[in-house]
DNA sequence: GATATTCCCTACAGCCACTAGAGGTTCAAG
DNA sequence: CTTGAACCTCTAGTGGCTGTAGGGAATATC
C-alpha cells in the first residue's frame, strides 16, 4: 500500500494482495483476465501485475455474483449493465429472476431425488449383496420412480 | 433381433438398439466402454459392436444409478459389489447413505441461496441500474448474507 | 445390381469454472 | 548477497458426457 506524500493514492496492489482482498485465488484472477472478466492491469518493471482499487471492486462483485450462482456469462452481462447506470434495470431484474427460477427447479429435482434415496435406503435390511434392495432398485426399471431426465443430479444440481 | 428356430436366443444387439433399450445415447455407451464401465463387446465381421442382454442389464443399472446422482466412481464400486452377491451389503448401504448426505447438503445450501436471491429480487423497485439494489447487493460485501464458500451453486450444487 | 438412407466406426475438440503443476523470474527482508 | 516467498507463462487435468469430421457398413427400395 503506497499513499504518497501528496495524499494521492497510487495504490498499486499485487495479485496476491488483490486475491486476499477479494477472497479469491491468484490463479482464478489470472483466469478471469484470460476470459476477459477482468481487464489486463498495468505491469511493473518486472512484468508483474499491479492493480487499482477498481479491480478490487470489480473482482468482489464477480465473486459475490459467483457465490450467488450466476454463471460467468451472466456476470459479464451484469458488469456491462453496472457500467451503464442510466439504463433501466429491468434486464438486471430479469437475469436475477431467471436465475432464481433455475435454482428453484434444481431444488425441486434434488428434493425428489432425496426422497427416492431415502426410500431406497430404508428398504435395505442388511444381509448380503444378493438380497440388497438398493442394488435391486437400481437394476430394475419398475422399482424406480425417479427419472431425472433433464437433470443428472451432479452437474446441474 | 434374432431368435432362431430352436428357441435359443443368440440375441446380438447393435449399439443403437442397446442405446434405445437403456435410454442412453450411443456416444455415451462408447464412452462407458472407454472408461471401463462397460466391457468391450464382441464385434461382427464389419467391426461393429454386438451386445448381449447382459449389457442391457448392466447399462440400465448404470443409467439408473446416474439418475440417482451417483458418480461414475461410485457406480464402479456398486457394479463390483453386485458381481459378488455373497458379500454383506454394508458397503452398498454406506455408499447410498453418504450420497444421500451429499444431496441433503446441496439442498441445504441451495435453499439458503434461493432465499437470498428472493430477498435480493424483492429489494429491486425498478428504475435505473444506478439505483438497482441487486447490483448493490452484489457489489457490497456487507449487504450479502450468503457466502457459499464450499459451494458455487453451479458445479457442485 | 444400383442407389439411397441409415447406421456404425475412430479420433478428437469442446463444455464449465476453475485448479494444479512445471520450470523459471522478480521482489523484499535480513 | 542470499534466501525464500511471491510472481510469471504455459500446459494439462477435472466430470460426464456431447458434438463433429471423415469415413466404412448394413439395409431397404427400385
Amino acid at each position: 500500500m503506497n499513499v504518497d506524500t501528496t495524499g494521492f493514492e497510487t495504490s498499486s496492489l499485487s495479485i496476491g494482495t488483490l486475491a486476499q482482498r477479494a477472497e479469491c485465488k491468484v490463479q482464478t484472477i489470472r483466469y478471469y483476465e484470460q476470459i476477459g472478466l477482468l481487464p489486463p492491469p498495468e505491469r511493473n518493471a518486472g512484468n508483474q501485475r499491479r492493480y487499482t482499487e477498481d479491480a478490487v471492486k470489480r473482482l468482489t462483485f464477480i465473486r459475490h455474483a459467483r457465490d450467488f450462482g450466476f454463471t460467468v456469462e451472466a456476470i459479464r452481462e451484469l458488469l456491462d449493465m453496472s457500467d451503464q447506470p442510466d439504463m433501466p434495470c429491468d434486464h438486471v431484474d430479469g437475469l436475477a429472476k431467471r436465475h432464481l427460477e433455475e435454482v428453484e427447479a434444481r431444488l425441486a429435482r434434488l428434493s425428489v431425488l432425496r426422497d427416492e434415496l431415502r426410500r431406497m435406503i430404508l428398504l435395505c435390511q442388511g444381509g448380503n449383496v444378493g438380497e440388497c434392495r438398493i442394488i435391486e432398485v437400481l437394476s430394475d426399471h419398475r422399482l424406480c420412480r425417479y427419472h431425472g431426465h433433464d437433470a443428472d443430479g451432479n452437474a446441474r444440481d
